[in-house]
DNA sequence: CGGTTTCTTGATCAACGTCAATATGAGTGG
DNA sequence: CCACTCATATTGACGTTGATCAAGAAACCG
């Protein structure tokens, strides 16, 4: 089997099940992209001609709205697919793809894919169980903006971060790629001064240390409390 | 070709290129089931055994939070399924769904819903698209609620439930089902208490005119500037 | 007709955004 | 290596949106 990139690629969740042959012909279909960091995969409205799996690095998907304002729909994790919009029966992106840290991506033209999961039955019952926690996920945040506190969802924010991307360090667990507060603020639908206070008072409160772009919890149990029962 | 509960299911987007043969086998593993308003035909946590399709009525999919707070997800018009939950994934519902007016779905195992799915690719790709449109309707909303005042999100709302239920009346286009004020609330993140007033205040304005659980939009051209650059 | 749900409206208040000023570090070119 | 610049972060003062609290009115239902 193929290894491209340095990436195992039948961890990939999407590819579960499938065989090794066809996974092989659908590699061969892909070609591999760059994109150093601050730099896009795509954006916002461009023609949605490709996804793409990201095998290195991290991007974040952010959606604009006419007034400028900025939402941070989806951290990207290596093994994620991401930019589906075409395969899913949009013609441009719903929101741009920006490398976090320099990253590597495996790029199918749309068609190619769609040609995939209508050859490959289990492959498009993978995606619609992952396109199913995705939507299961937008509307957790959905419900969460409605209804909660700043300061609960950004406490909710970190705890996702960690489990997608935990870095163990000496004294707590770090968040492995930089996260500013802007991107904080963008994920929670709150001001970047806002963030920066509540992070200021638990630095404080010894719950986690951060420095520039970089966040260590040390205390995730009182963080979690926070996040369910408002204590 | 059948047609079951008085509804053509060949206008059915999921179905959309199956053949009749398909269709009629497909049709004959669902059973109908009804549900009077107020009642509802799953709850948030039970388990998700079934998936199904509404035939007659109208159902709004609620997520409540642990402190009591609920959230409406969507709200499903004849035509479109909901449940989909144990075929996507999921072992339960993550919200409840509440009939608004009596209301008749068809009802098919999620068991024998995957096995059409894997065998049908049309069928796949169709669910696909269905749920991307989906995803993307639930991140719009999430930018919304993170970075807009509650009047334009409420504008948003009302022009969302007329573009899925529109009921051209002498002086305006009605909602053609009960919308309390209360479920405004809930799909725009806010308290009823600002929704009627906002309703108020747009009612004085002659932009809509209502009374218990009726809205009609006399000049959805007005709301839709209030919804777009909040003039 | 009494009870219940829905809706309205006022008064008050706090969460959080906005505005503003400054600090800190990281990268860059001279 | 240092000066400069830019992005990021901190912190305070202040204002506004919209929630909360409270009370009552209106419509519907058995």
């Amino acid at each position: 089997m193929d290894n491209r990139g340095g990436f195992d690629l039948r961890r990939v969740l999407l590819f579960r099940g499938l065989n090794g042959c066809d996974l092989t012909a659908l590699l061969a279909k892909a070609r591999q992209e760059a994109a150093v960091r601050g730099s896009t995969f795509f954006n916002e409205c461009d023609d949605a001609l490709h996804c793409r799996l990201l095998v290195a690095g991290r991007i974040k998907l952010v959606q604009t709205s006419t007034d400028g304002n900025q939402v941070v729909t989806r951290f990207v994790a290596p093994g994620e697919m991401f930019g589906w919009a075409q395969v899913l029966g949009a013609s441009v992106y719903p929101g741009s793809a920006e490398a976090m840290v320099d990253s590597v991506a495996l790029t199918w033209d749309a068609a190619s894919m769609r040609s995939a999961l209508a050859a490959h039955p289990v492959l498009a019952l993978n995606a619609l169980e992952l396109l199913g926690a995705r939507l299961r996920e937008a509307q957790d945040r959905l419900r969460e903006v409605a209804t909660e506190r700043v300061e609960r969802r950004v406490a909710r924010a970190l705890l996702r971060l960690a489990r997608q991307s935990a870095r163990p360090t000496g004294e707590g667990v770090e968040i492995g790629f930089p996260v500013t507060r802007q991107d904080l603020a963008e994920t929670t639908g709150a001001t970047l001064h806002t963030v920066s206070r509540i992070l200021a008072a638990w630095e404080h409160s010894g719950i986690l240390a951060g420095s520039r772009q970089r966040i260590v919890l040390l205390h995730p149990g009182r963080l979690e409390t926070l996040a369910e029962d408002g204590g």
